[in-house]
RNA sequence: GGAGAGAUGGCCGAGCUGGUCGAAGGCGUUCGCCUGCUAAGCGAAUGUAUGUUUACAAAGAACGUACCGAGGGUUCGAAUCCCUCUCUCUCCGCCA
Protein backbone atom coordinates (compact mmCIF):
# COMPACT_ATOMS: atom_id res chain seq x y z
CA UNK A 1 0.00 0.00 0.00
CA UNK A 2 1.16 2.93 -0.87
CA UNK A 3 1.42 6.35 1.82
CA UNK A 4 -1.85 7.86 1.24
CA UNK A 5 0.75 11.25 2.26
CA UNK A 6 2.28 10.59 -1.12
CA UNK A 7 -0.73 10.75 -2.90
CA UNK A 8 -2.41 13.97 -1.06
CA UNK A 9 0.80 15.69 -1.33
CA UNK A 10 2.24 14.82 -5.33
CA UNK A 11 -0.25 13.27 -7.15
CA UNK A 12 0.78 13.96 -10.35
CA UNK A 13 4.31 12.04 -9.59
CA UNK A 14 2.49 9.24 -8.46
CA UNK A 15 0.33 9.01 -11.80
CA UNK A 16 3.48 9.50 -13.69
CA UNK A 17 4.70 6.47 -11.67
CA UNK A 18 2.56 4.17 -12.00
CA UNK A 19 2.04 5.27 -15.62
CA UNK A 20 5.25 3.50 -16.11
CA UNK A 21 3.98 0.16 -15.21
CA UNK A 22 1.07 0.11 -17.95
CA UNK A 23 -1.30 -1.21 -15.43
CA UNK A 24 -4.45 1.33 -14.24
CA UNK A 25 -5.10 2.78 -10.65
CA UNK A 26 -7.27 4.97 -9.44
CA UNK A 27 -5.52 7.66 -8.36
CA UNK A 28 -7.81 10.20 -9.11
CA UNK A 29 -10.57 8.67 -7.66
CA UNK A 30 -8.17 8.39 -4.36
CA UNK A 31 -7.72 12.04 -4.19
CA UNK A 32 -10.97 12.97 -4.40
CA UNK A 33 -11.89 10.46 -1.66
CA UNK A 34 -9.44 10.94 0.38
CA UNK A 35 -11.08 14.84 1.13
CA UNK A 36 -14.12 13.64 1.17
CA UNK A 37 -13.85 11.37 3.62
CA UNK A 38 -11.32 13.80 5.66
CA UNK A 39 -14.38 16.37 5.61
CA UNK A 40 -16.57 13.45 6.58
CA UNK A 41 -14.60 12.68 9.46
CA UNK A 42 -14.23 16.22 10.68
CA UNK A 43 -18.24 16.75 10.78
CA UNK A 44 -18.42 13.30 12.88
CA UNK A 45 -16.03 14.13 15.44
CA UNK A 46 -17.19 17.37 16.13
CA UNK A 47 -20.79 15.75 16.24
CA UNK A 48 -19.08 13.22 18.96
CA UNK A 49 -17.63 15.72 21.09
CA UNK A 50 -20.80 17.20 21.68
CA UNK A 51 -22.10 14.09 22.83
CA UNK A 52 -19.51 13.78 24.96
CA UNK A 53 -19.79 17.31 26.47
CA UNK A 54 -23.04 17.21 26.85
CA UNK A 55 -23.38 13.59 28.44
CA UNK A 56 -20.72 14.59 30.60
CA UNK A 57 -22.75 17.53 31.62
CA UNK A 58 -25.64 15.20 32.47
CA UNK A 59 -23.91 13.39 34.85
CA UNK A 60 -23.22 16.40 37.13
CA UNK A 61 -26.13 18.16 36.69
CA UNK A 62 -28.68 17.52 39.18
CA UNK A 63 -31.94 19.44 38.25
CA UNK A 64 -34.52 16.82 37.12
CA UNK A 65 -35.72 19.15 34.05
CA UNK A 66 -32.18 20.25 32.40
CA UNK A 67 -31.39 16.71 32.28
CA UNK A 68 -34.02 15.49 30.84
CA UNK A 69 -33.88 18.53 28.09
CA UNK A 70 -30.17 17.20 27.42
CA UNK A 71 -30.96 13.62 26.95
CA UNK A 72 -33.32 14.82 24.21
CA UNK A 73 -30.48 16.77 22.79
CA UNK A 74 -27.96 14.07 22.50
CA UNK A 75 -30.91 12.00 21.17
CA UNK A 76 -31.32 14.63 18.41
CA UNK A 77 -27.41 14.50 18.05
CA UNK A 78 -26.79 10.52 17.36
CA UNK A 79 -29.69 10.12 15.07
CA UNK A 80 -27.00 12.63 12.95
CA UNK A 81 -24.32 10.86 14.19
CA UNK A 82 -25.53 7.60 13.35
CA UNK A 83 -26.48 8.69 9.68
CA UNK A 84 -23.05 10.63 9.02
CA UNK A 85 -21.24 7.50 10.57
CA UNK A 86 -22.77 5.41 7.72
CA UNK A 87 -21.59 7.71 5.10
CA UNK A 88 -18.28 7.80 6.26
CA UNK A 89 -18.15 3.98 6.89
CA UNK A 90 -19.05 3.47 3.07
CA UNK A 91 -16.19 6.27 2.06
CA UNK A 92 -14.03 4.84 4.12
CA UNK A 93 -14.81 0.86 2.65
CA UNK A 94 -14.63 2.35 -0.68
CA UNK A 95 -11.17 4.64 -0.18
CA UNK A 96 -9.24 1.41 1.25
CA UNK A 97 -10.74 -1.11 -1.50
CA UNK A 98 -9.49 1.29 -3.92
CA UNK A 99 -6.13 1.96 -2.11
CA UNK A 100 -5.67 -2.43 -2.08
CA UNK A 101 -5.86 -1.45 -5.69
CA UNK A 102 -2.49 0.34 -6.17
CA UNK A 103 0.54 -1.11 -7.28
CA UNK A 104 3.86 -0.40 -5.67
CA UNK A 105 6.07 2.46 -7.46
CA UNK A 106 8.64 1.17 -9.37
CA UNK A 107 12.43 2.42 -7.93
CA UNK A 108 13.94 4.81 -10.17
CA UNK A 109 16.71 2.42 -11.39
CA UNK A 110 14.24 -0.09 -12.88
CA UNK A 111 14.46 0.55 -16.52
CA UNK A 112 11.51 1.46 -18.27
CA UNK A 113 9.60 -1.36 -20.87
CA UNK A 114 5.84 -2.28 -21.36
CA UNK A 115 6.26 -6.34 -20.97
CA UNK A 116 8.70 -8.77 -20.42
CA UNK A 117 9.96 -8.72 -23.86
CA UNK A 118 12.17 -5.86 -22.46
CA UNK A 119 13.62 -6.99 -19.35
CA UNK A 120 16.92 -6.96 -19.44
CA UNK A 121 19.70 -10.13 -18.91
CA UNK A 122 22.21 -7.88 -16.93
CA UNK A 123 24.76 -11.18 -16.78
CA UNK A 124 25.83 -14.51 -17.85
CA UNK A 125 27.27 -16.94 -15.01
CA UNK A 126 28.65 -20.68 -16.18
CA UNK A 127 29.21 -21.48 -19.14
CA UNK A 128 26.48 -23.20 -21.09
CA UNK A 129 27.74 -27.14 -21.78
CA UNK A 130 28.72 -28.65 -24.73
CA UNK A 131 27.21 -32.40 -25.62
CA UNK A 132 28.09 -34.17 -28.44
CA UNK A 133 25.08 -36.53 -28.82
CA UNK A 134 21.89 -35.91 -29.16
CA UNK A 135 20.13 -34.77 -26.28
CA UNK A 136 16.63 -34.94 -24.17
CA UNK A 137 14.42 -33.47 -22.07
CA UNK A 138 13.63 -34.05 -18.67
CA UNK A 139 10.50 -35.24 -19.15
CA UNK A 140 12.14 -37.93 -21.85
CA UNK A 141 14.16 -39.26 -19.20
CA UNK A 142 11.71 -39.03 -16.51
CA UNK A 143 9.39 -41.21 -18.21
CA UNK A 144 12.10 -43.60 -19.58
CA UNK A 145 13.57 -44.26 -16.13
CA UNK A 146 9.99 -44.41 -14.44
CA UNK A 147 10.66 -41.52 -12.53
CA UNK A 148 8.39 -39.59 -14.04
CA UNK A 149 4.32 -40.52 -14.28
CA UNK A 150 2.26 -37.73 -15.99
CA UNK A 151 -0.94 -39.84 -16.12
CA UNK A 152 -1.20 -40.79 -12.64
CA UNK A 153 -0.60 -37.46 -11.68
CA UNK A 154 -3.58 -36.30 -13.94
CA UNK A 155 -5.84 -39.08 -13.08
CA UNK A 156 -5.87 -38.25 -9.27
CA UNK A 157 -5.64 -34.30 -9.26
CA UNK A 158 -5.95 -33.00 -12.83
CA UNK A 159 -4.26 -31.80 -15.67
CA UNK A 160 -1.21 -30.00 -14.55
CA UNK A 161 -0.11 -32.33 -11.42
CA UNK A 162 2.36 -35.23 -11.86
CA UNK A 163 4.17 -37.88 -9.87
CA UNK A 164 7.71 -37.98 -8.89
CA UNK A 165 8.85 -41.55 -8.33
CA UNK A 166 11.90 -42.98 -7.35
CA UNK A 167 15.20 -41.64 -7.97
CA UNK A 168 13.57 -38.61 -9.00
CA UNK A 169 11.71 -37.90 -5.46
CA UNK A 170 14.65 -38.71 -3.76
CA UNK A 171 16.73 -36.05 -6.01
CA UNK A 172 13.99 -33.13 -5.02
CA UNK A 173 14.60 -34.16 -1.54
CA UNK A 174 18.29 -34.15 -1.72
CA UNK A 175 18.22 -30.57 -3.21
CA UNK A 176 15.70 -29.34 -0.47
CA UNK A 177 17.67 -30.31 2.18
CA UNK A 178 21.06 -29.00 -0.03
CA UNK A 179 19.18 -25.48 -0.48
CA UNK A 180 17.97 -25.75 3.08
CA UNK A 181 21.53 -26.21 4.45
CA UNK A 182 23.71 -23.65 2.53
CA UNK A 183 21.08 -20.72 3.25
CA UNK A 184 20.96 -21.17 6.81
CA UNK A 185 24.70 -22.61 7.49
CA UNK A 186 26.21 -20.39 5.38
CA UNK A 187 24.18 -17.49 4.29
CA UNK A 188 22.87 -16.94 7.24
CA UNK A 189 19.26 -17.58 7.21
CA UNK A 190 16.98 -19.19 10.17
CA UNK A 191 14.85 -21.73 8.86
CA UNK A 192 11.37 -21.86 8.98
CA UNK A 193 8.28 -24.39 8.80
CA UNK A 194 5.46 -22.64 8.31
CA UNK A 195 1.65 -23.58 7.28
CA UNK A 196 0.68 -24.31 3.93
CA UNK A 197 -3.00 -22.80 4.19
CA UNK A 198 -3.45 -19.54 5.85
CA UNK A 199 -6.22 -16.68 6.18
CA UNK A 200 -6.88 -14.20 3.93
CA UNK A 201 -5.51 -11.31 5.73
CA UNK A 202 -1.95 -12.71 4.91
CA UNK A 203 -2.42 -12.56 1.42
CA UNK A 204 -4.01 -9.07 1.73
CA UNK A 205 -0.92 -8.20 3.53
CA UNK A 206 2.05 -9.81 0.83
CA UNK A 207 -0.70 -8.29 -2.28
CA UNK A 208 -1.79 -11.34 -3.31
CA UNK A 209 -5.09 -10.15 -2.17
CA UNK A 210 -7.67 -8.54 -3.31
CA UNK A 211 -6.63 -8.26 -7.29
CA UNK A 212 -5.59 -11.83 -7.71
CA UNK A 213 -7.68 -14.54 -6.30
CA UNK A 214 -8.64 -16.15 -9.39
CA UNK A 215 -5.00 -17.47 -8.47
CA UNK A 216 -5.35 -19.00 -5.43
CA UNK A 217 -6.58 -21.90 -4.67
CA UNK A 218 -8.45 -21.65 -1.53
CA UNK A 219 -11.70 -22.71 0.58
CA UNK A 220 -13.74 -19.56 1.33
CA UNK A 221 -15.95 -21.38 3.76
CA UNK A 222 -13.22 -21.56 6.55
CA UNK A 223 -10.68 -18.65 5.31
CA UNK A 224 -7.79 -21.29 4.43
CA UNK A 225 -5.97 -20.24 1.16
CA UNK A 226 -3.44 -22.73 -0.15
CA UNK A 227 0.05 -20.47 -0.49
CA UNK A 228 1.23 -19.30 -3.59
CA UNK A 229 4.57 -19.13 -2.04
CA UNK A 230 6.29 -18.95 1.43
CA UNK A 231 6.83 -15.61 1.09
CA UNK A 232 3.06 -15.30 2.61
CA UNK A 233 3.25 -17.14 5.30
CA UNK A 234 6.74 -16.19 6.68
CA UNK A 235 6.10 -12.16 5.85
CA UNK A 236 2.85 -12.48 7.56
CA UNK A 237 4.44 -14.04 10.76
CA UNK A 238 5.39 -10.55 11.61
CA UNK A 239 1.48 -8.98 10.89
CA UNK A 240 0.97 -6.30 13.17
CA UNK A 241 4.09 -6.51 15.07
CA UNK A 242 6.31 -3.58 16.14
CA UNK A 243 9.89 -5.14 16.47
CA UNK A 244 13.39 -3.81 17.69
CA UNK A 245 15.61 -2.48 15.57
CA UNK A 246 18.45 -4.73 16.91
CA UNK A 247 16.24 -7.91 15.83
CA UNK A 248 16.59 -6.45 12.69
CA UNK A 249 17.69 -7.89 9.92
CA UNK A 250 15.42 -10.82 9.75
CA UNK A 251 16.33 -13.32 7.26
CA UNK A 252 14.37 -16.34 6.91
CA UNK A 253 14.68 -19.83 4.60
CA UNK A 254 12.07 -21.77 4.25
CA UNK A 255 10.91 -24.71 2.50
CA UNK A 256 6.91 -24.99 1.69
CA UNK A 257 4.84 -26.40 -0.91
CA UNK A 258 3.29 -24.02 -3.86
CA UNK A 259 -0.50 -23.82 -4.90
CA UNK A 260 -1.31 -21.81 -8.09
CA UNK A 261 -4.10 -22.05 -10.49
CA UNK A 262 -1.77 -20.62 -13.21
CA UNK A 263 -5.34 -20.37 -15.24
CA UNK A 264 -3.20 -19.99 -19.06
CA UNK A 265 -4.14 -21.77 -22.24
CA UNK A 266 -4.14 -25.41 -22.23
CA UNK A 267 -0.67 -26.70 -23.97
CA UNK A 268 1.32 -23.57 -23.56
CA UNK A 269 4.32 -24.74 -21.13
CA UNK A 270 2.07 -27.88 -20.14
CA UNK A 271 5.12 -30.70 -21.01
CA UNK A 272 6.84 -31.65 -17.97
CA UNK A 273 7.28 -30.52 -14.93
CA UNK A 274 8.04 -27.10 -15.31
CA UNK A 275 4.85 -25.45 -14.70
CA UNK A 276 2.38 -27.79 -11.99
CA UNK A 277 -0.64 -26.36 -9.77
CA UNK A 278 1.44 -27.77 -7.05
CA UNK A 279 5.47 -27.10 -6.83
CA UNK A 280 8.12 -27.02 -4.13
CA UNK A 281 9.90 -24.00 -3.04
CA UNK A 282 12.67 -22.96 -0.67
CA UNK A 283 12.29 -19.22 -0.18
CA UNK A 284 14.23 -16.54 1.02
CA UNK A 285 12.23 -13.62 3.10
CA UNK A 286 14.27 -10.67 4.74
CA UNK A 287 12.58 -8.21 7.31
CA UNK A 288 14.92 -5.14 7.02
CA UNK A 289 15.40 -1.35 8.01
CA UNK A 290 14.64 0.78 4.86
CA UNK A 291 17.30 2.21 4.51
CA UNK A 292 19.16 -1.14 3.99
CA UNK A 293 17.00 -2.61 1.43
CA UNK A 294 19.30 -2.25 -1.93
CA UNK A 295 22.55 -3.85 -0.09
CA UNK A 296 19.83 -6.65 1.23
CA UNK A 297 18.22 -7.26 -1.95
CA UNK A 298 21.99 -7.98 -4.02
CA UNK A 299 23.00 -9.93 -1.24
CA UNK A 300 19.77 -11.86 -1.30
CA UNK A 301 20.28 -12.55 -5.39
CA UNK A 302 23.72 -13.45 -4.65
CA UNK A 303 22.38 -16.09 -2.04
CA UNK A 304 20.22 -17.49 -4.78
CA UNK A 305 22.74 -17.53 -7.35
CA UNK A 306 24.79 -19.26 -4.96
CA UNK A 307 22.67 -22.76 -5.19
CA UNK A 308 23.25 -22.55 -9.26
CA UNK A 309 26.76 -21.72 -8.66
CA UNK A 310 27.22 -24.97 -6.72
CA UNK A 311 25.38 -27.06 -8.60
CA UNK A 312 27.42 -25.67 -11.54
CA UNK A 313 24.25 -24.75 -13.70
CA UNK A 314 24.66 -21.73 -16.17
CA UNK A 315 22.25 -19.70 -15.67
CA UNK A 316 21.92 -15.34 -15.75
CA UNK A 317 20.76 -12.41 -14.16
CA UNK A 318 17.75 -10.98 -15.61
CA UNK A 319 16.94 -7.29 -14.89
CA UNK A 320 12.65 -6.64 -15.08
CA UNK A 321 11.56 -3.76 -16.61
CA UNK A 322 8.54 -1.51 -15.36
CA UNK A 323 5.73 -3.07 -17.25
CA UNK A 324 7.21 -6.51 -16.18
CA UNK A 325 6.89 -5.58 -12.39
CA UNK A 326 5.00 -7.77 -10.29
CA UNK A 327 2.04 -5.97 -8.47
CA UNK A 328 4.02 -5.55 -4.73
CA UNK A 329 7.53 -5.34 -6.34
CA UNK A 330 9.53 -1.93 -6.76
CA UNK A 331 12.65 -3.36 -8.35
CA UNK A 332 12.82 -7.14 -9.58
CA UNK A 333 15.33 -9.73 -10.44
CA UNK A 334 15.04 -12.74 -11.97
CA UNK A 335 17.29 -15.62 -12.17
CA UNK A 336 16.77 -18.05 -15.26
CA UNK A 337 18.48 -21.47 -15.47
CA UNK A 338 19.37 -23.19 -18.85
CA UNK A 339 18.27 -26.44 -19.66
CA UNK A 340 19.33 -27.72 -22.65
CA UNK A 341 17.14 -30.41 -23.30
CA UNK A 342 14.08 -28.26 -23.84
CA UNK A 343 16.35 -25.20 -24.64
CA UNK A 344 15.24 -22.51 -22.01
CA UNK A 345 16.10 -20.17 -20.17
CA UNK A 346 13.80 -21.25 -16.99
CA UNK A 347 12.77 -18.79 -14.61
CA UNK A 348 13.94 -20.33 -10.57
CA UNK A 349 13.89 -17.44 -8.64
CA UNK A 350 12.01 -13.60 -8.51
CA UNK A 351 14.01 -11.68 -6.04
CA UNK A 352 12.03 -8.38 -5.32
CA UNK A 353 12.57 -5.21 -3.03
CA UNK A 354 9.27 -4.91 -1.68
CA UNK A 355 9.91 -1.35 -0.06
CA UNK A 356 7.81 -0.55 2.47
CA UNK A 357 4.60 -1.64 0.88
CA UNK A 358 3.92 -5.15 2.27
CA UNK A 359 5.09 -3.40 5.56
CA UNK A 360 1.97 -1.13 5.24
CA UNK A 361 -0.43 -3.52 4.24
CA UNK A 362 0.49 -6.00 7.20
CA UNK A 363 1.40 -3.08 9.18
CA UNK A 364 5.01 -4.43 10.73
CA UNK A 365 7.01 -1.92 11.98
CA UNK A 366 9.93 -1.53 13.82
CA UNK A 367 11.34 1.10 16.88
CA UNK A 368 15.15 2.24 16.09
CA UNK A 369 15.66 3.12 19.68
CA UNK A 370 13.00 2.31 22.53
CA UNK A 371 11.17 5.72 22.82
CA UNK A 372 11.11 6.45 19.14
CA UNK A 373 8.20 6.31 17.15
CA UNK A 374 7.54 3.40 15.19
CA UNK A 375 8.30 3.08 11.28
CA UNK A 376 7.44 0.60 8.41
CA UNK A 377 10.02 -1.97 7.78
CA UNK A 378 10.99 -2.96 4.41
CA UNK A 379 10.65 -6.63 3.57
CA UNK A 380 12.39 -8.41 0.43
CA UNK A 381 11.84 -11.98 -0.90
CA UNK A 382 13.40 -14.02 -3.62
CA UNK A 383 13.30 -18.15 -4.38
CA UNK A 384 16.45 -19.67 -2.85
CA UNK A 385 14.72 -21.95 -5.57
CA UNK A 386 11.90 -23.01 -7.19
CA UNK A 387 12.38 -26.87 -7.08
CA UNK A 388 10.69 -28.07 -10.41
CA UNK A 389 12.78 -25.67 -12.58
CA UNK A 390 15.41 -26.96 -10.61
CA UNK A 391 15.39 -30.46 -11.18
CA UNK A 392 15.24 -29.57 -14.91
CA UNK A 393 18.38 -27.89 -14.92
CA UNK A 394 20.18 -30.80 -13.32
CA UNK A 395 18.15 -33.67 -15.31
CA UNK A 396 19.04 -31.64 -18.82
CA UNK A 397 22.62 -30.51 -17.55
CA UNK A 398 24.00 -33.67 -16.06
CA UNK A 399 22.62 -35.97 -18.61
CA UNK A 400 24.46 -38.81 -20.15
CA UNK A 401 24.93 -40.15 -23.70
CA UNK A 402 22.85 -43.13 -22.71
CA UNK A 403 20.03 -41.67 -21.15
CA UNK A 404 20.95 -41.69 -17.55
CA UNK A 405 21.92 -38.28 -15.23
CA UNK A 406 24.97 -37.77 -13.03
CA UNK A 407 24.66 -36.40 -9.35
CA UNK A 408 26.31 -33.10 -9.11
CA UNK A 409 29.26 -32.62 -6.67
CA UNK A 410 27.37 -30.74 -4.17
CA UNK A 411 25.01 -33.05 -4.01
CA UNK A 412 26.57 -35.92 -3.27
CA UNK A 413 26.57 -36.10 0.85
CA UNK A 414 22.75 -35.62 0.12
CA UNK A 415 21.84 -38.39 -2.56
CA UNK A 416 23.34 -41.23 -0.81
CA UNK A 417 26.30 -43.66 -2.27
CA UNK A 418 24.31 -43.95 -6.56
CA UNK A 419 26.53 -41.04 -8.55
CA UNK A 420 23.91 -41.91 -11.65
CA UNK A 421 20.44 -42.50 -11.47
C1' G B 1 -16.31 -32.92 19.33
C1' G B 2 -18.41 -32.10 24.91
C1' A B 3 -17.96 -29.02 29.74
C1' G B 4 -15.98 -24.85 32.15
C1' A B 5 -12.68 -20.35 32.70
C1' G B 6 -10.62 -16.25 30.44
C1' A B 7 -8.94 -12.12 26.69
C1' U B 8 -7.35 -4.76 29.76
C1' G B 9 -1.33 -0.33 27.83
C1' G B 10 6.01 -3.10 26.45
C1' C B 11 4.96 -6.87 30.52
C1' C B 12 2.20 -8.17 35.18
C1' G B 13 -2.29 -6.73 37.02
C1' A B 14 -6.81 -3.68 39.19
C1' G B 15 -11.37 -1.88 37.42
C1' C B 16 -16.37 -5.15 35.42
C1' U B 17 -23.00 -2.86 41.50
C1' G B 18 -22.23 1.96 33.77
C1' G B 19 -20.36 8.73 34.30
C1' U B 20 -13.23 13.37 34.11
C1' C B 21 -10.96 5.62 32.68
C1' G B 22 -6.64 6.26 27.80
C1' A B 23 -7.57 3.48 32.06
C1' A B 24 -5.10 2.51 39.59
C1' G B 25 -0.79 -0.12 41.26
C1' G B 26 3.69 -2.71 40.14
C1' C B 27 7.65 -4.05 36.73
C1' G B 28 10.34 -2.44 32.66
C1' U B 29 12.29 1.71 29.76
C1' U B 30 14.18 6.95 29.26
C1' C B 31 15.96 11.52 31.47
C1' G B 32 17.57 14.10 35.90
C1' C B 33 19.29 14.05 41.17
C1' C B 34 22.15 11.34 44.50
C1' U B 35 26.75 8.19 44.70
C1' G B 36 34.34 6.79 44.55
C1' C B 37 31.85 3.12 40.53
C1' U B 38 27.54 -0.03 40.36
C1' A B 39 23.17 -1.15 42.98
C1' A B 40 19.59 0.96 46.05
C1' G B 41 16.95 5.56 46.87
C1' C B 42 14.47 10.19 45.09
C1' G B 43 12.00 13.20 41.08
C1' A B 44 9.94 13.35 36.18
C1' A B 45 8.50 11.20 31.61
C1' U B 46 6.71 6.84 29.07
C1' G B 47 0.67 3.59 23.90
C1' U B 48 -1.07 3.53 18.75
C1' A B 49 -3.75 5.55 14.74
C1' U B 50 -5.98 9.58 12.72
C1' G B 51 -8.24 14.74 11.93
C1' U B 52 -8.14 20.16 12.55
C1' U B 53 -5.25 24.46 13.57
C1' U B 54 -0.33 26.21 13.92
C1' A B 55 4.56 25.50 11.77
C1' C B 56 5.99 24.12 6.95
C1' A B 57 12.83 22.65 5.21
C1' A B 58 12.12 19.52 9.21
C1' A B 59 11.21 18.21 14.12
C1' G B 60 7.50 19.90 16.90
C1' A B 61 3.13 22.31 19.42
C1' A B 62 -2.21 22.96 20.67
C1' C B 63 -6.91 20.86 20.45
C1' G B 64 -10.16 16.86 18.93
C1' U B 65 -11.63 11.69 17.62
C1' A B 66 -11.07 6.38 17.81
C1' C B 67 -8.96 2.13 20.18
C1' C B 68 -9.55 -2.14 27.08
C1' G B 69 -9.72 -9.66 21.58
C1' A B 70 -13.30 -8.54 16.90
C1' G B 71 -18.22 -7.07 15.31
C1' G B 72 -23.13 -5.62 16.61
C1' G B 73 -26.84 -3.93 20.47
C1' U B 74 -28.90 -1.34 25.05
C1' U B 75 -28.12 3.76 27.18
C1' C B 76 -27.86 10.75 27.50
C1' G B 77 -23.21 8.04 28.54
C1' A B 78 -19.98 1.30 28.07
C1' A B 79 -13.45 -1.40 29.56
C1' U B 80 -17.85 -2.10 32.62
C1' C B 81 -24.68 -4.61 30.76
C1' C B 82 -26.68 -7.92 26.37
C1' C B 83 -25.84 -10.82 21.63
C1' U B 84 -22.56 -13.06 17.85
C1' C B 85 -17.74 -14.47 16.45
C1' U B 86 -12.41 -15.41 17.15
C1' C B 87 -8.56 -16.94 20.12
C1' U B 88 -6.23 -18.87 24.78
C1' C B 89 -6.27 -22.06 29.15
C1' U B 90 -8.23 -26.45 32.11
C1' C B 91 -10.91 -31.17 32.14
C1' C B 92 -13.22 -35.22 29.15
C1' G B 93 -13.53 -37.81 24.41
C1' C B 94 -11.02 -38.90 19.67
C1' C B 95 -6.63 -39.27 16.88
C1' A B 96 -1.16 -39.17 13.31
Amino acid sequence: MLDIKLIREQKDFVKKEIEKLYIDAPIDEIYELDEIKRNKLFIVENLRNKRKTLSSEIAKEKDASIIQSKKEDVKTINLRIKEEEDLLRDIEDKFNNLMLEVPNLPDPEVPLGKDDSENIPVSYFNEKKTFDFQLKTHYEIGEAKGCLDFNRGVKISGTRFYILKNSFAKLQRAVINFMLDTHTCEHGYEEVYSPFMVNKECLIGTGQLPKFADNLYMDTDSDMWFVPTAEVPVTNMYRNEVLNACDLPIRHAAYTACFRKEKMSAGKDSRGIKRGHQFDKVELVKIIKPEDAKEELFKLIADAQDILNRLDLPHRLVKICTGDLSFSAAEKYDIEVYAPGINEWLEVSSCSNFNTFQARRANIKFKRENDSKPEFVATLNGSGLALPRVMIAIIENYQTIDGNVRIPEALKSYFGSEEII
